[in-house]
DNA sequence: CTCAGTGTTCAGTG
DNA sequence: TCACTGAACACTGA
């Protein structure tokens, strides 16, 4: 589930059933892991009764704004997301559904909402990657506190693109994954981008141009904005994007123009880019 | 049975 | 201190 664009469909999602409504009921699985150690009496106290008043992300985290403090912070992990009771704005992609997935509270279910006008939320986690914590002032706070900037909320324009770029001694690839750096991209966002702004992945960020740090940024915003605009659905991802053709470590992979999908390991993550383009 | 994986963190090393 | 690497985390599905 969890690029930006995943985690700005969840964000919608709940904004939809949550915002403005009170929680009245609130269920948490027992897993010490995603909630790290703290209790589901806790947690009651803290949700039951509150009203939400907006939903925010920042990178990859989501959290609620209540009525009152501390406030709930979701991240989804490598498999998590935001579930309804009707599913619909989540599982655009998988049309009729079998028994399993209509099950509800579905499997894996970690927290179950249920507001005063009768609308539910409940948060998934398959491998037990994603995170749920309490904080008071979850911007001020790890792990949001740490977080880079964001590429939908504050992207730097330009000029401070470049200059942030000159400054790093990283490799490329690793640095846009690094959450402090840029909030929110994830690994096939990372080799889309350099895909796009025609980038080898294995450069030095500061090694860079100014024209090829500027093509790196438009292509981040590009990338973000146009899969934020079709609710992150893959299918309506543009046909050229390597996204399509990425998966697999296929050694016959080719894009769609025809050039060749090279796999090497940068920063501990398959990186799959097309040598034919990336410079 | 083995292994990679849309993510993050932390210990260890240079 | 910075930067990077690899392992760990947990568990499914290919």
């Amino acid at each position: 589930m969890p690029e930006l664009p995943e985690v700005e469909r969840g964000r919608r999602l709940a904004e939809q059933v949550a915002a403005g409504r009170v929680i009245a009921k609130v269920k948490c699985a027992r897993d010490p892991i995603v909630f790290e150690g703290v209790s589901q009496a806790r947690w009651r106290r803290a949700l039951a009764g509150r009203r939400v008043i907006a939903v925010h992300r920042r990178g990859k985290h989501i959290y609620f704004q209540l009525d009152e403090r501390p406030w709930p912070v979701f991240h989804f992990g490598m498999t998590g997301g935001f579930v309804t009771p009707d599913g619909a704005a989540l599982r655009l992609a998988s049309s009729p559904k079998n028994d399993i997935e209509r099950a509800w509270p579905p499997r894996f279910a970690k927290i179950h909402l249920v507001f005063d006008d009768g609308g539910e939320l409940v948060m998934t986690n398959k491998r037990r990657l994603g995170r749920i914590r309490l904080r008071s002032d979850p911007l001020s706070e790890p792990p949001l506190s740490g977080l880079g900037f964001d590429p939908l909320l504050d992207l730097p324009s330009p000029a401070s693109f470049v200059e942030l770029l000159r400054r790093r001694s990283a490799i490329i690839k690793p640095l846009l994954l690094d959450q402090s750096f840029a909030a929110g991209v994830g690994n096939s966002i990372a080799d889309e981008v350099l895909y796009q702004a025609k980038i080898d992945p294995r450069r030095r960020a500061a090694s860079l141009s100014e024209a090829e740090a500027k093509r790196v940024r438009s292509c981040l915003k590009r990338i973000i904005e146009k899969a934020v605009s079709v609710d992150a659905d893959k299918k309506r991802f543009p046909r050229a994007w390597l996204f399509h053709r990425r998966w697999g470590k296929n050694s016959e992979a080719v894009t769609y123009r025809g050039e060749k999908i090279r796999y090497i390991t940068l920063g501990g993550r398959t990186t799959a880019w097309v040598p034919e383009v990336q410079r």
